[in-house]
DNA sequence: AAATCGGATGGCCGTTTGGCCAAGTTACCA
DNA sequence: TGGTAACTTGGCCAAACGGCCATCCGATTT
């Protein structure tokens, strides 16, 4: 594998990796159906709001999110929608999986 | 978040986490164009072989792909084809990162 | 001006990751 | 039957991750 290739398949996994967590996953689907600031964001999944900014820090730096500070707020918005793509095909291999297990049983 | 949900976020990001790595994902991309055997993969890396190994262990235990032995060698295929459209995605938000950032030029 | 609220950042610390090496297993070949 | 090729597994170790706390910054309130 050349170094171009390489360079390619890191981008990629970069983005795929500020994915790769529970909590953001959640941001991320929460953002699909609106903005939202940081202090609602940390409500809902009752971490520090430290941990919070830095996982919403982690989406921004891939440029999945964008932030726009209102008044005292941050407001965290989708950048790409198709990310949610990636839950059905998640939600797929997930069926996938269980269904063959099924099979074995 | 209850526990439902949270559960629901935890094992998407488990999919998601197995294809958070380069190598990883130069391994999809590959499986995507026909099986494989691990030391076909492993030459194509240049790692050593019990790390390739692992590597594929994590796409098997996600159910992202699956393994045959015939003969001396395993083959890896892909489970779900639809995983390509991860590619998709990701290559439309880098496109949308690069295109914004020119913008501020 | 002081206190408070919403966020970001730095530090700390336990856990996970990803690499290699060494050793074990299984199939093929001489 | 002994040897080698193809994998897998366990161990080890440095680096990255993910949580909290403490602190700092900027905007709002009092």
């Amino acid at each position: 594998m050349d170094a171009k290739t390489q360079a390619k398949f890191e981008a990629r996994a970069r983005i795929i990796k500020a994915m790769a967590h529970p909590t953001r996953l959640f941001f991320v689907d929460e953002l699909s159906r609106g903005e939202r600031c940081v202090c609602e964001l940390t409500d809902m999944v009752g971490l520090d709001m430290s941990t919070v900014s830095k996982h919403l820090a982690v989406l921004k730096e891939a440029g999945i999110v964008q932030d726009e500070k209102r008044g005292s707020q941050v407001y965290y918005t989708l950048r790409c929608p198709c990310v949610m793509n990636f839950f059905n095909c998640v939600e797929t291999i997930m069926r996938t999986k269980v269904k063959s297990q099924m099979e074995l049983v």
